[in-house]
DNA sequence: TTGAAAGCGGTACCAA
DNA sequence: TTGGTACCGCTTTCAA
């Protein structure tokens, strides 16, 4: 048994296992024991312990516990997103808070803004931290940054864009295939001038997207023509100003395939401006909140980030727990909703 | 091609000070001075202990520093939101990371779902893990649970609602204010009979915003009709059933003032619906994507998370550095967006 | 069932 | 400038 330490000396510091001991008088040991509601102690003495807990407002240190603890785990995980505020970022991130709250796990989340740099950062102030793991929306040029993860020896699961580590989980939706099948649906009203807007080229998903936009014209039997495709446009002002040069350019499109979110957004301001919404077919990757109260409503090729997020937290977790089967490539299907913009007919 | 790490390379310890210290031939502290980047270690050991550090791919501890440090720092910050994937919610998220990135610190971000008991078990594992503070949009009754973080000694702000402890700081709008000029607004425009749907009743701001919207009516000279008042509509489906229900009425009303964000979404599907949103006026309070697409566009009371966000977390980080001036309550404001939808005269 | 002592990976303090 | 040693708050090991 220890010695009491000074009533000031307890209320200036926080309580500590130490203090509880000495005031429920029993060894340090049993009040671990009873914090962490290990069997094999007397009723009696639980009693005592949990009173000087209640006594002391004692507050137990999990970074104390970690450090010693065999495991090593420090129930939290990383969560590196593009950006914490975006609509799809934030539908992964409240997905797998579900799966992680089930163990008991809190999350880092930080935002990427698609900054290789700014994420090696971010990795490795969570490697200091010791995280149990890591779910990443990895940038464009994401390499050695998230390696200081990967020496730790903690999983990491990649969503949206594939793994850049061959020993690692990724869950991603078919990017290509459900570009194209929005294409070939455009094409199937009779449009043969189909535009292609899309996001940074770097960006995995971008990338992808165009390829589809490609394979559908083909299978449509239709040209690419470069002069309406437009890529790198990385916000709504520069996707409005770009269908708009587009509409206003001698042979204008008849129909445009937006490559995600903000670009559709950007697009639709520049129909409304020219009036041409009920003209001009539209469908975009991802859909949005309130696309079917437009006019008319958006025809999109929907995403699950609800599923994308769970399915990326569960392969996490089972790899925390020890799963050391090969990794996996988790692919979760899309939808084409139609709406209505993306079935006007060629006129 | 590397494979999913063996057994013996997880359970392989991963290198210690003490491991850089032996590699590079001198004291642990020596390591520590580097590591941490105190200045009066000698060039050339500064430069045998880097190597070592790379040679060994050595990662800090932050867990194990914190531990010792006279500080008791962890640098992380604790956040509490509704949900995070609100847009609301998200965007006080984002800006509360730009600031906590210019203090080194991350997020521990978390949704409670404005449920007081997950308030509590969250608050509680934030408090093991001795964050340094934190920023809680509070659940309608929250008390004890957040006591947890008041008693390890951390300064709480409370952002978009008010304080719950009378020295914690707070970063709110006047909603009340805001809302009576919505319906003000409207009833300039000849309208008699404003309907007010509002979310929950119990949450402070739903409640202030339907005070402002009696206040409104009362200025303008108007009546509330108790008939053509929803509360505690907490979903989009809920506020459209509610608002068909009343424009199916006898006496429907001539315009709706719609408490928040999902509350607004739900009248437009109504209005829609019954092809009235050109002939029933409409504000919403709270600003979204897209409203300015809208036919017609939606008038509304917008916030500005990102002050409100910024604002807060600039608060906190003052209180943690030290600041033990008397507790504040800022207040951020809002503007009245006229897009169309609120200036639809009474026929 | 209970406790003493060593140790987790670092930092603080003080001496060399 | 550098290093030795106590110690942070807790868990582990092992003895009583």
């Amino acid at each position: 048994m220890t010695t009491l330490p000074k009533k000031e000396e307890i209320t200036r510091r926080l309580a500590t296992m130490r203090d509880v001991a000495a005031l429920a008088g029993v060894s340090i040991k049993t009040v671990s024991r009873v914090v962490n509601q290990e069997p094999g102690v007397s009723p009696e003495l639980v009693e005592r312990v949990m009173n000087a807990v209640r006594l002391l407002d004692y507050h137990h240190n999990t970074t104390a516990s970690n450090l010693r603890r065999a495991d090593q785990r420090t129930s939290t995980i990383g969560l590196l997103l593009d950006d914490v505020s975006n609509p799809f970022s934030s539908a992964l991130h409240r997905a797998i808070e579900e799966v992680a709250r089930e163990h008991d796990t809190l999350l880092l989340a930080s935002s990427s803004d698609q900054d290789a740099e700014r994420e090696e950062k971010i990795a490795l102030t969570l490697a200091a931290r010791r995280i149990d793991g890591l779910i990443v929306v990895p940038t464009p040029r994401s390499q050695s940054g998230l390696h200081h993860i990967q020496s730790l020896g903690r999983p990491i699961v990649f969503v949206d864009r594939p793994a850049i580590f061959h020993d690692a989980d990724s869950v991603i939706v078919d990017n290509r295939y459900s570009a194209s099948q929005a294409v070939q649906h455009m094409a199937r009203y009779g449009h043969r001038r189909i535009a292609f807007l899309g996001d940074n080229h770097a960006v995995w998903t971008a990338a992808e997207r165009y390829l589809g936009y490609v394979d559908g014209m083909a299978v449509a039997g239709l040209q690419v023509d470069p002069q309406i495709v437009r890529q790198d446009l990385s916000n709504i002002d520069m996707a409005q100003a770009a269908a708009e040069e587009l509409l206003a350019s001698p042979i204008p499109p008849t129909a445009f395939f937006t490559g995600q979110n903000l670009v559709t957004i950007g697009a639709l301001r520049a129909l409304q401006h020219h009036h041409l919404q009920h003209r001009v077919a539209l469908v975009g990757f991802d859909d949005f909140l309130l696309a079917d109260l437009l006019a008319p409503a958006i025809t999109v090729i929907a995403q699950d980030p609800a599923q994308l997020g769970k399915a990326a937290a569960e392969l996490l977790f089972a790899r925390i727990a020890g799963d050391t089967s090969l990794p996996r490539r988790i692919e979760v299907p899309t939808a084409l909703i139609v709406r209505g913009s993306g079935e006007i007919p060629l006129l």
